[in-house]
DNA sequence: AGCACGCCGACT
DNA sequence: GTCGGCGTGCTC
């Protein structure tokens, strides 16, 4: 008889599990987390569930055993699932999709236990004022944290050692304390209008029902979306079930935790990169042990280990930031789709503005439209308007029209705040010679050196490079020649405190000094209203409540549009409606003013008319037409190499192995967006195909006939790309 | 992903 | 002469 094997994953660029012996009494079961020998070391794997008809038996010889089964909870059988359909889905290695799911707990034991003290009546046979004190406070013989005795009694920890020593006060083992407090479901639930409640009703029922199925909760900023869906997750909590809730990662804001505070009375769990190790660690243990029943967190959230997951939500499905780039290719939106399938729980994406795909699908039916039509509460969706630059351009070097300079001045004059609107961070997106005409560019990526004029200094947006600003032009050596081209936030900010004199100006960007702590006093200090004039990048867009804001001005609405990228219209549009949502969320009536060369151009109709159904009627006609995505399916295969070369021809050869499929359309090579990034040259491949058809199998099909990448050149697959170009 | 093995340039 | 660069391949 054989000796029985196991087959494990390995978090490492390994699609195929490898076998294991399994020792005698050892009890494995798919899902496992095991230690085993790797080479000269060892690593964590996972119990896999072995396929049928999987590749050929390793030689006997070189089967090892496993090591020990680790105490860390197993894997649920939906996200070994989920695990393996994005492996398949996306062509990563199914090791490094595991990767994701276990990276995540530095050490995901139990934590270091937690003593408390409580007084044992003894009186020590010496007395002090701080021994008095502490005593005094624990006369009630409840139990304490030893650092939270002192601190309430205004001692020094030593004090309540010394205590201990005596026997005046005993040790005891505390339970730990919970990753998060159990939501109450019944804490406040708040008055929900008509179609609030029915849309509420709704998800009750599907949480109810606990089978797959997506709704799109669509309702414009301010009419109460997450109050709706925090009573879907209240009937989760009720039933005993867990809820993930997806926030684009920052979104997840002090404003978002104070709803769900303010809903059931403690905070959610949160999972986002900001979170200690440690704690990470902690909430991962009591996700998978169910105690935890609410996660708030960014996309790698989605593989977390949830012992009985009811309800899934992404809210903002449509925000780029659901998408990750590097490593393995995804969409957290999609995934998280999928994992609800796996998981048989409903789940609820929240919009205001729907990508064109989920809209779609709610189109078809596929997804069920839970509409909230009004703004909750009274509050009025801002009045906007067009300022057409092309009619009323701001003079030279200026970027804040007569007409909007007039609006900020009237909102100020009223006393309300203003919020102005630029995607571009730092000082000046170009920074050029005026003798010579030499533009400062990034060494290392075929981008232009961003000014960043509060740290002095040229940095690149994409690879981090950074350089202080030469006193010189470094090409033709002419002194204090270089000139800034274009506006950025930074610039913006000179112009409003130059147009307003009287008003306190604020800029708002990733790139503030001083990072989230900062980021936090200042959005506290724009809600208090300490600050006249914001100007932001889309981070303003994002789940903040400024309740005075009464004009949000969209200083360049053309930005990325018209480079024909048919996703740029959608984003802009998406963009812009949700910058403009910030304004009239308080009692003050809301204005928007969006700057722009192309007013007739449908995004600027759409946004001016409210007719967003025209809009999307349009788009949609547009991807139908072409067959771009839902309607067609799409990859991107990028070739990079450190020469231009290389990565070009084998960009060349790679298109030339490409499978001849009815349907399938090569488009390329050609040198891609960001022509070199990081010192690597770039070209890309396109791959179109009808919409039933399986992308991915043609893909592996491609690249088993491809010839393999030598030296240092790399092919990354990217299925459902962001961009269309 | 690590890590070892292996084959070509500049140094104690 | 050797130290060490990173390209290539392997890990059950």
């Amino acid at each position: 008889m054989r000796a029985p094997t196991v087959d494990v994953l390995l978090p490492l660029g390994l699609d195929a599990p490898y076998s294991y012996l399994v020792p005698e009494g050892l009890d494995l079961a798919p899902g496992d987390l095991v230690q085993v020998p790797l080479g000269a070391r060892g690593a964590i794997g996972c119990v896999w569930p072995s396929r049928a008809g999987a590749a050929a038996p390793v030689d006997a010889a070189k089967l090892k055993a496993v090591k020990a089964k680790l105490a860390f909870a197993p894997l649920p059988p939906d996200l070994l699932k989920l695990i393996d359909w994005m492996a398949d889905y996306t062509l990563a290695p199914r090791g490094m999709v595991l990767r994701m799911a276990l990276r995540h707990g530095e050490s995901p034991g139990p934590g270091r236990e937690r003593v408390g003290v409580r007084a044992t009546g003894h009186t020590p046979a010496r007395m002090t004022a701080a021994r008095v004190r502490l005593l005094e406070h624990l006369s009630d013989g409840f139990v304490r944290g030893k650092t939270e005795a002192a601190r309430e009694a205004g001692v020094s920890p030593s004090v309540v050692d010394g205590l201990v020593d005596d026997g005046a006060l005993e040790t005891v083992v505390l339970p730990p304390e919970p990753a998060a407090y159990p939501p109450d479901p019944g804490h406040s639930a708040r008055d929900l209008s008509a179609e609030q409640e029915a849309a509420a009703q709704v998800l009750r029922t599907a949480v109810t029902d606990h089978a797959f199925a997506v709704f799109l909760l669509d309702g414009v900023t301010g009419s109460g979306k997450t109050e709706v869906y925090f009573e879907a997750v209240a009937e989760a909590v009720r039933a005993g079930r867990q809820a993930l809730i997806l926030l684009p990662e920052i979104a997840l804001t002090q404003a978002f935790l104070d709803r769900f505070t303010t809903r059931f009375g403690v905070r959610p769990a949160e999972w986002h990169s900001g979170v200690s190790a440690k704690r990470r660690a902690k909430v991962l243990n009591e996700v998978a042990s169910g105690e935890v029943k609410v996660v708030a967190g960014a996309r790698s959230a989605l593989f977390l280990p949830f012992a009985d997951l009811g309800l899934m939500v992404v809210d903002e499905e449509h925000d780029p930031a659901y998408k990750q780039d590097d490593g393995v290719a995804y969409n957290a939106r999609d995934m998280a789709v999928v994992r609800a399938r796996f998981a048989s729980c409903p789940i609820v994406l929240a919009s205001a503005t729907p990508s064109i795909e989920t809209e779609v699908n709610a189109r078809r039916g596929r997804y069920h439209r839970l509409a909230l039509p009004v703004r909750f509460g009274g509050a009025k969706v801002p009045g906007l308007s067009l300022i057409d630059l092309r009619k009323a351009a701001p003079p030279k070097g200026r970027w804040i029209s007569p007409r909007l300079e007039a609006e900020i001045n009237d909102t100020l004059a009223d006393h309300g705040q203003a919020l102005l609107f630029l995607n571009r961070r730092g000082y000046a997106p170009l920074t050029l010679c005026r003798a010579c005409g030499h533009r400062m560019k990034c060494p290392s990526c075929s981008a232009w050196l961003v000014e960043h004029r509060f740290r002095r200094r040229l940095t690149c947006h994409h690879c981090g490079y950074q350089a202080p600003v030469p006193e010189a032009c470094p090409a033709c050596g002419a002194k204090d020649s270089l000139m800034a081209v274009g506006p950025g936030v930074e610039r913006l900010q000179e112009e409003v405190e130059t147009l307003f004199p009287d008003a306190r100006s604020l800029v708002l960007s990733s790139d503030l000094l001083g990072g989230v702590e900062r980021m936090r006093a200042e959005l506290d200090a724009v809600a208090k209203g300490e600050v006249d004039v914001v100007v932001g990048t889309q981070l303003v867009a994002k789940g903040h409540n400024f309740p005075g804001l009464a004009l949000v001005g969209a200083v360049d609405a053309d930005l990325g549009l018209g480079q024909g990228d048919p996703r740029a219209a959608e984003r802009t549009f998406q963009l812009i409606h949700q910058v403009a949502g910030r304004a009239g969320r308080g009692a003050a009536e809301g204005r928007g003013f969006i700057q722009t060369h192309m007013p007739e151009h449908p995004v600027m109709q759409a946004l001016v008319t409210g007719d967003r159904a025209a809009f999307y009627d349009t788009e949609i006609a547009a991807r139908e037409e072409a067959q771009l995505p839902p309607f067609g399916r799409m990859a991107s295969l990028i070739v990079s190499a450190s020469e231009a070369h290389v990565a070009e021809a084998h960009a060349r050869r790679l298109a030339a192995a490409a499978p001849v499929v009815e349907g399938v359309r090569i488009l390329g090579p050609a040198e891609a967006p960001l022509a070199v990034l990081r010192g690597r040259h770039r070209w890309r491949l396109l791959a179109r195909a009808p919409r039933p058809f399986d992308l991915s199998a043609y893909l592996r099909a491609w690249r088993e006939a491809a010839p393999r990448p030598k030296g240092n050149v790399k092919v990354a697959i990217d299925v459902d790309p962001q961009s269309f170009l």
